[in-house]
RNA sequence: UCUAUCAGUCGGUUAUCGCUCUGUUCAUUCAGAGAGGAAAGUCCGGACAGCAAAGGGCAACAUACCGGUUAAUAGCCGGCUUCUUCAGCAAUGAAGAAAGAGAAAGUGCCACAGAAAAUAACUGUCUCUUUAAACAGAGAUGAGGGUGAAAAUGUGAGGUAAGAGCUCACGGUAUUGGUUAGUAAUAAUCAUUACGGGUAAACCUUAUGUGCUGUAAUGCCACGUAAAUCAGCGCCAUAGAGCGGCUCGUUCAAAUCAGAAAUGAUGCGUUGAAGGGUAGGCAGCAAGAUUGUGUUAGUAAUAACACAGCUAGAUAAAUGAUAACCGCUAUUGUUUUCAAUGGUUACAGAAUCCGGCUUAUGACUGAUAGAUUUU
RNA sequence: GGUCCUGUGGCCGAGUGGCUAGGCAGAGCUCUGCAAAAGCUUCCACAGCGGUUCGAAUCCGCUCGGGACCU
């Protein structure tokens, strides 16, 4: 019986490069956040929806995780949800982070698990990788019409 | 083997990538710590905090056999009584349950059925009068009347015109007063009186207790708006404010316009209202009715003492993801070893903190009780 | 975090412990040449469990669901 290689999870991760995600990097200003669901564009990618606002201002990057009490009755499948979000955003977050940098764009996005079933890591990887590639093309799109 | 109850346990190490807090560091550097028996429901009780408060009563709410226990309780422990089930001929025993004060203070309600649901009436029975007889009239009587959840203390005898606790015997239930045992509830027994249905998780009565609100309490700091709006009062001789050595001194100090005047407008001061702004931080907030072990006291709940330990603290809210090994465990094969496959879970995630109760819960271990099967 | 209210057919909604009203909707019939309207008939209910009571939708306790308020 050998190791269960890494097939089942697709994640290849570089051992050079940090991936964190701190209390720096969490959308925690209660303003920020009413602000941000008054004026942001939504985005849905089965089984995430994510809710962003994009500004050409200093560099910064906030991302908050919601599930709502309608699907999971349970706060603990409602944490198990979070966690899991918040663990797929983590890891495919950075190559979003250079461009931004580079462009010099704050952006504060809010993700909202939007099922009913039990969080499955593989999908949830997915949609979110799916949903972070659309926010690079926004995010360049912007950039050259700003310019 | 199954079921029920009680008690206990549910991991450890390493690697990669991370999260929260604390300490440390030039450094996101390094080190340490990081969910439960129910963290849940919020059903009770406290600690703590703020507000209120002379004293008393009413109201409202809660509790309700007795004793013990506790910081406190509607919890817990022990006992009493009653009821239910099982065993037994019975006496009684075992198990379980009880919101278990008062119906003899008063009011209400008791559908349908039934004469009647509590005072009586109706029907019936008996005697007398009248009459051929009946009807009728006068009087006596009190439970015989198919119902119903419930019908006026049960059986027998006497008694009477007919009957009736009207009387008697043996019982039953209860009130009051003794005696004995017990801290008490209560039990046994004696005397006495009565026998008046149920319902208080109907109103109520009696006794006891309770001020109200809750850590998003509360205190402090910072940022910010409004030096704005509306209403009342005062404004030329003293009101007021600051400082000091405080019955005093000293410094500051606020009004113009229109009008003959009353007064009005604006302005200044002051009090209040309605609105507006903020959505940050610190304390509260982690050493306590504390945890573990042992001894002693007690039937027990529990208490006392000794020794050892320090054990989460976030605020869009941490405790996670992946892999390997060890341990534990199930099944299959082989059966001392061992190998393969699988599982490592159920219920569930701290938010000021404790004590209970209730509810949700899988696997394993031990004890007790019951049932079934085999020997 | 705290304080309360509420649950009756598919929907709305009444109900002092004694057979769970009524309306809308559905089905059938009557009426009509056919429909509509109207009339008649019918179908489908007390959130769950336990207790008090002779008897609970109702009274009491626990559980589950839904909602409101404080902040």
């Amino acid at each position: 019986m050998g190791p269960k290689t890494n097939t089942r999870i697709p994640i290849s991760l570089a051992p050079t490069t940090r991936y964190q995600f701190g209390k720096k990097d969490k959308l925690k200003s209660r303003k920020a956040i009413q602000e941000l669901f008054a004026e942001g564009k939504y985005m849905n990618q089965f089984p995430l929806r994510a809710v962003y606002v994009l500004k050409h201002s200093d560099f910064q990057l906030q991302a908050g995780v919601s599930v709502s009490s309608r699907f999971f009755k349970k706060a603990v499948d409602r944490n198990r949800a979070k966690r899991v979000v918040r663990e797929a955003y983590r890891l495919q977050k950075n190559n979003l982070e250079e461009i931004l940098n580079q462009h010099n764009q704050a952006l504060s996005i809010f993700f909202i698990y939007n099922s009913n079933v039990k969080p499955d890591f593989e999908k949830v990887y997915e949609s979110c990788g799916t949903i972070i590639k659309q926010l690079i093309t926004i995010s360049n799109a912007a950039h050259q019409k700003n310019s």
